[in-house]
DNA sequence: CTATAATAGTGTCATAATAACACTATAAGG
DNA sequence: CCTTATAGTGTTATTATGACACTATTATAG
């Protein structure tokens, strides 16, 4: 951040290049699962991986972000939060190239996936049954997602965006429990929801194999934000994240 | 991430420059401070930044992170976190440059502060009385950086790096009431870290005005991690965060 | 040498949050 | 009309929290 005059010489020195890559979630069979493109060039031809592309020079981050998803994969309309910056040298075998990912989560049923003329392929797979090995370091951004993910769950209503505008507790509940891959105490969990005062009843239910379920709508149309809702208490402990 | 062959041209597409950006914390007079440099040359000569500089092409972003911090101050071993990436077109008036932010606590006794010939002059500045404007989108940078430092404090055992290897629980509790702005209950906060497990009673004193403290040191010596402390229970609330 | 100020540290208790689990409610299907 | 499946509520023991009053140990002023 630092040049000698009015000189400054933007082909001095060599850049690197920057891409940005988009982990996309979404639930699928009451499965998570999450957004991958099979390559069709080198590097990694034929490898599955992480959407994403460069970034153009007069385009920001997140318009990046949001552009090459839509061309790689026809997936639009979300809500993106920063992930990570990867930059080791040597991930990607063309040259120095520095990734800032973004994750978000997606209704599946609104969105029609199609394939763009630089992939064979792209397609949703449940988080527990990966292709391997992804192409570059994707395997890594994806666990740091996924991690991403959980921990962001325990305090936020991130996971709202999953669920349709308007959705029932048990349905909720599913998503916390898939995710989080642990079983919650339903009667815990809605007086949590009940006592947040996040939800608004909309009177209408679902009707289902046993008693039909009560449907709510988030009382907010922010879902896209980052609300702070705890589905449970964290509990002091010591121990090591990321 | 994609391209037609083995024939990829590395200098085809237009490239942004990367830079990283370190922000400092330090507690000085028991008051948080954060550490800036004075620029020497255009853009904003004369201004105030947070130290940084542009990556190489064969050095890991922390590591650029550590080399910039330590020319341009020489502050040198500490733990550094990834704050986020700023990338906004127009943020640097001499090419598009795209900068990963760090953030950093450190001892300032521990710390000597060097001036490299790039700027005119380092310095502490208390964050309640920071020069303005400062270089770039800096001001930006760093309220991101306080609010991430505050929210960290909730949850995870930060600012334990601010103190010596031995301390005393008043001096801690110092730390997080200057830092959150705001005053804790003392037997709240010692039962808390009595409960947590995470001291060790060295046996010895600092001896001051009123009665002597009682000196403890981190159990682990791994201080330079995040450790899950709350130093008080989240409330569930509703609010938008970042 | 005693009183006071200053700082460190502990005890207590009403209230709230949590987790566990037993219970009731309402539907479909045989 | 009995069984199963799902939705939803009540209850209670336990623990965490916040507030605040209390005790302890030093230096220092007079």
């Amino acid at each position: 951040m630092s040049e000698t005059a009015e000189t400054y010489d933007a082909s001095k020195y060599e850049r690197p290049s920057v891409t940005v890559d988009v982990v996309i979630f979404t639930l699928l069979d009451s499965r998570l699962h999450v957004l991958l493109v099979q390559r069709k060039h080198w590097p990694y031809a034929d490898h599955w991986a992480i959407p994403g592309g460069f970034v153009n020079m007069d385009e920001s981050l997140e318009t990046a972000a949001r552009r090459e998803l839509a061309e790689e994969t026809g997936v639009h309309d979300l809500y993106l939060e920063q992930l990570y910056t990867f930059g080791e040298p040597g991930r990607d075998p063309r040259t120095r190239v520095i990734s800032v990912a973004y994750f978000a989560l997606v209704r599946s049923e609104e969105q029609h996936l199609q394939v763009s003329d630089e992939s064979n392929d792209v397609r949703w797979f449940s988080v527990d049954e990966l292709p391997s090995p992804l192409a570059f370091d994707h395997h890594k951004i994806l666990r740091f997602a996924i991690d991403r993910l959980r921990s962001k769950l325990e305090y936020t209503t991130l996971a709202f965006q999953l669920l349709p505008t308007e959705f029932t507790l048990p349905a909720l509940k599913r998503i916390y429990e898939e995710i989080l891959g642990e079983k919650l105490d339903k009667a815990n969990f809605y007086r949590k929801l009940r006592d947040s005062d996040l939800l608004e009843d909309t009177g209408k239910f679902l009707e289902g194999r046993g008693r039909p379920a009560r449907l709510y709508r988030f009382r907010d149309s922010r879902v896209e934000g980052d609300f702070v809702f705890r589905h449970r208490e964290a509990r002091v402990k010591v121990k090591q994240e990321q």
